[in-house]
Order: C-alpha cells, then sequence, then structure tokens
DNA sequence: CACCATATTGAGATAATGTCTCAATAAATC
DNA sequence: GATTTATTGAGACATTATCTCAATATGGTG
C-alpha cells in the first residue's frame, strides 16, 4: 500500500523539511490497524510531542493521506487511505470500519443539491450497522 | 410545528418532572433560527445551569426532537427536529442547513449493507456546497 | 394549603481534547 | 563545520463536556 517512497513523500507534504519526529508520527500511523484518535496516536507515541502529533496529523488530513471519522461518542478518528473518495460503513458493535469506495451516492447527491439550488462540492455518508463478524459471533457464544 | 402540546409533552420527555429550567431551555430550542451550540445556548440563557443545558439537550436529541449536526470545525451543533428520518444540506459559505427529507438513500444504503454482510441500523448524510442565496449574493456584490 | 419525599438543579471541580507560544533544536545548504 | 531558519515541544491556555453533591423546587398526599 504505502511503500518507502511514498513515506518519503508524505513526510515532504506541506512542509520543506524531512524530520525526525514527523517520520515517526507517519510511520506509527501507516503501520496502526483500523481507526485511532489523536490521543491515542499522542501516548502511543510519547517521545513525539503533542503539538507535532496534531500538526502532522492536520497536514495528512489535508493532503488526503487519512480521513477524519466522526462515530458519535466525542472525538474524531482517523483512518488510514482517504487518498480517494470513499465513505465508511462503521460497525457499531466491534467498531470496525470498512471503506466503500464504489460509492454510487454521486449522481443522488447532485440531483437534490440541484433541486435546493446548491452547488455541491462534497458529502459525506457513514452507515452504521452489525458487521458480519458481530452477528456471527452472537450466534456462536448463544 | 411544535404547539403548546407538544411542549408540554417534550417537557417530560424522560423525566418524571416538568420543570422550570427545563421549560426554558426547551422554548429557547423550539425559538431558535438556524442551528446553535451547546455553549451558544448556554450563553444565551445564563440564567439555567450549564448541567441542566447539556442534560436536556441529550435527551432532547435522543427523543428525536433536535438532532446533532457534526459540520466540520469543533463542536457539534444542534437542530430542531429530528423526529424524521432525514439528512442535511449544509452551505458552506453562509453555514446555513436544509432538511432533506424525501430520502432515497435508503435503498442504497441496504444494498450497500447487504454487499459487506452488515445488519445496517442507521445512516447518515450530509451535502456540503454553496445555497443559492450565497451564489446569487456573490453575483451581485462584484 | 402545608408538608413530604425525592427528582432536579447548578456552582464549581474535573476531565477530555485541541491550540498556541516561543526558546531550543535540528535539517538543509554552502 | 558554520549558518540559516523550519520545526519541535513543554507547558500555558482555550474550549467543550461531564460529574458531584448540597440546595432547591416539583408533584403528590393528607
Amino acid at each position: 500500500m504505502v511503500d518507502r517512497n511514498a513515506l518519503a513523500t508524505v513526510l515532504q507534504m506541506g512542509f520543506s523539511r524531512a524530520t525526525g519526529p514527523r517520520k515517526i508520527v507517519v510511520e506509527t500511523v501507516v503501520a496502526w490497524q483500523g481507526h485511532f484518535s489523536a490521543e491515542e496516536l499522542c501516548r502511543s507515541i510519547p517521545q513525539v510531542g503533542r503539538a507535532t502529533v496534531y500538526r502532522t496529523l492536520a497536514s495528512l488530513q489535508e493532503e488526503g493521506v487519512i480521513c477524519r471519522l466522526m462515530i458519535d461518542g466525542r472525538a474524531p478518528r482517523y483512518l488510514l487511505g482517504g487518498t480517494q473518495h470513499h465513505h465508511h460503513m462503521v460497525c457499531t458493535q466491534c467498531g470496525s470500519v470498512q471503506d466503500i469506495v464504489d460509492c454510487g451516492v454521486d449522481d443522488f447527491v447532485d440531483t437534490v443539491a440541484e433541486r435546493f439550488g446548491y452547488e455541491p462540492d462534497g458529502h459525506r455518508l457513514e452507515i452504521y450497522g452489525r458487521c458480519a463478524s458481530c452477528i456471527g459471533g452472537e450466534r456462536e457464544s448463544s
């Protein structure tokens, strides 16, 4: 997915110097399984300052390397891979998240926007439910 | 929309006593034009304690009287009328929000959920763009 | 109406999350 | 290696939200 070259590119994004701390943040994010909050990331790499973590997360998001996910609760959660436009399917039981890449709502969005006289420039779709493995798990444990 | 009877009903929601403070909160919310944050609401009725405002907002949301809107930025914003399932069209320029009631994504959601083996129990769709009046306003001011 | 039991309130402590400052540090260049 | 300056990070500060618990107000009752 994200090879060394891509990593080097990412390290430069929006900055003029590829620094050590930023490298740690990016590598940790890339290796992360599933989604995470900013604070979780901070805790996992205490050798990097909070300010740097937040700054790096902001650029990564701006550049589309990660995307921000507002699962209800409080803090936003981040997820690798936002380069491509997509949506999310969130399991309300185990919290796992899957990407929906082949969107298909685009046309719907355009139609609705036009009906309201809007000039659309983005949309967000999140679907909540229980994932296959959580449904399965329940059957086993009963 | 929300008449006196409905108000009385709302005041009881999830509680066993219809109190003065809660009445102030509910009436303020009902009279509010557009969306608001919890803190904005607190500031507008300083005679009611912050804890009560937050508590009342939570029940109102739970009961579907208001809905929570996560427009990017920080704090969630609230909007009257969440009883009926709907989505939002948010103007990225003036911040106004319109409801999209005739959803139509429902089928799409079911299809996608099924494809992933999910048992869907909710979805959220937000469309961002510039509203008609903002587009028009720009033309005038040029 | 007065009284009681208790649901509810609210001031303020605390928590969680995020932003900002600015002296110190470390990349990149020469 | 020296220089320039982008970047860092400790910690102050800001914002949003939750929690505690003594004080209060509500609804029911005699």
